[in-house]
DNA sequence: GCGACAG
DNA sequence: ATCTTGTCGC
């Protein structure tokens, strides 16, 4: 599987993922080996964002929350304009680049990215995963498209998000009293398994310690060649 | 100025 | 994503 590189074409590989049937994947053990993949883009770009914008990518792999097994950072370039729907052009080869220079292979990877909460029911989450053949989750703040009621105030708690009259993603509290994240499903995952990786990967903040992590370690490296240029 | 559909 | 401003908490 590649990365498209047109609109045209990422459309009709997103339509083949939403109705590819890959062997439903669940975590081993109780803490699975989770990389966090992030990409940022280069600061003081006006508008929502512009295509080759220099970018840095990061993976971190932990072994759930704790653990640090890996790191890779990507330098490269954002393949398209952010428009949603097709964040897949903009960040998906850097994503795919930063998790696949990791030393160790993780068994599942977190994006910030949506899944079947999609227009064709493939958001760059289940396609970074399909890409790189490893089961995937996205996790994002707010749903693409879907819709649904508030999730209860308790940590754990989760209600679910519906489009078209099923649920697509859900949204998971994972501290008390603090807004929920929305968990998707993605490449050989469902809501269950990915509501437990997640919860599995929550130490002290309210995402995931390996996308905390691959944050961090993107923005250091951009911050690096800010201070000094190459 | 307004609205806002992932990042 | 980035930008701004303000507020709260360790």
């Amino acid at each position: 599987m590649m990365w498209p590189q047109t609109h045209a074409e990422l459309i009709h590989v997103q339509r083949e993922l939403a109705s590819s049937r890959p062997a439903p994947w669940r975590p081993a053990g109780a803490r699975p080996l989770v990389a966090g993949c992030f990409v940022c883009f280069a600061r003081g770009v006006h508008g929502r964002g512009r295509a080759g914008e220099p970018g840095w990518a990061a993976a971190v792999a932990m072994r759930a929350d704790r653990h640090l097994t890996g790191t890779a950072i990507t330098r490269g370039r954002a393949g398209a304009p952010y428009q949603p729907g097709v964040l897949a052009l903009r960040e998906g080869p850097l994503l795919a680049a930063a998790v696949g220079a990791l030393p160790t292979e993780p068994e599942v990877i977190i994006a910030n990215a949506t899944g079947r909460d999609h227009p064709y029911g493939a958001g760059l989450a289940l396609h970074l995963g399909a890409v790189l053949d490893l089961p995937s989750i996205g996790v994002t703040d707010r749903p693409l498209l879907a819709q649904g009621a508030e999730a209860p105030p308790e940590s754990g708690a989760m209600s679910p998000l519906l489009l078209d009259g099923s649920e697509v993603a859900r949204l998971l509290r994972t501290r008390p009293g603090v807004r929920p994240l929305v968990v998707h499903a993605g490449w050989r995952t469902d809501l269950d398994a990915a509501a437990h990786v997640v919860l599995a990967s929550i130490r002290r903040a309210r995402t995931p310690e390996p996308l905390r992590r691959a944050r961090r370690e993107a923005r250091r490296a951009r911050a690096a060649e800010e201070h000094c240029p190459q």
